[in-house]
DNA sequence: TTTAATTTTGTACTAATTACAATTTTAAAA
DNA sequence: TTTTAAAATTGTAATTAGTACAAAATTAAA
């Protein structure tokens, strides 16, 4: 993704491309991962010394607004963020602590309504051993 | 659930059954909510008015390493407690905040294995609109 | 009754997140 | 170009969920 797209894709959706939210945004084009807000900030601030924690929370709060980013909510002690591409669930393996992406569908995924209730998202992660760790425990 | 039970549901998971474990067990299973640590301190303070916010968080470590419980990552900022029964999947309401019990069975739920990882917990949750707030936007 | 193990308690601490006011930047108006 | 107002960023302080840990209390075995 280029510069011009990623200012296109903030005009759509009425971000105004400050330095720092451009930034931030191509953090995770170019780290296809789930990073927390301190791993954002830990790697961002090598280039912007003077980035302020709090542009960073403010960031992701309006990117997950205007629907760029999702919450991950995974982890006990903090909360993760998702570029919003394909839908997909997680898997959090307990022995390494790695989240992976799962492209797999289900039925729940599509559901628009539940018992008379209106779904807006959908949130699905699944804990347990990653094929990796399995591989090492077995040797 | 009578106290004869849960004294042997204790008994059979190995936990010693302290005055303090069973009032939070009890709270349990007379609430079929979703507490977060502090809602079940502020409640059981009345009855045990030496009870140590500790206490509770210690308990409900390990009612979840007994499986009796489960957490749920569904607010930001606090976890909060399920007593395990039935497989089910959760609803919240981004208007009232409620959390909706919603048995409803999906593949993913039934699910061992997952791109050669080793699947052990499900946790699903939908976010949107309940149905009575749904009725009050529309009057 | 002694003793050791377990549980509970209270306090201090950590760390994620938020609140907020001051400063800086941006962009429009004069 | 200069003035002005709005928006964004920054830094600091406050909040709060959760943890660490040692002392006190309880329990149960010796
Ligand atoms: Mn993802
Ligand atoms: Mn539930
Ligand atoms: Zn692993
Ligand atoms: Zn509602």
């Amino acid at each position: 993704m280029k510069k011009e797209e990623i200012l296109k894709l903030f005009k759509e959706k009425g971000i105004k491309p400050s330095f720092q939210r451009v930034e931030v945004f191509k953090y995770f084009i170019e780290n296809k991962t789930h990073p927390s807000v301190d791993e954002i900030f830990k790697h961002l601030v090598k280039k912007i010394p003077t980035l302020s924690i709090t542009t960073v929370y403010n960031t992701l709060k309006l990117f997950c607004q205007k629907k760029l980013l999702s919450e991950i909510l995974i982890e006990e002690n903090q909360i993760k963020f998702d570029f919003i591409e394909k839908p997909h669930i997680h898997f959090k393996c307990k022995k390494c602590e790695k989240i992976y992406d799962i492209f797999k569908m289900c039925s729940i995924i599509k559901c628009k309504e539940v018992n008379g209730h209106k779904v807006e998202e959908h949130h699905i992660y699944l804990i347990g051993t990653c094929k990796e760790c399995l591989l090492k425990t077995k040797k």
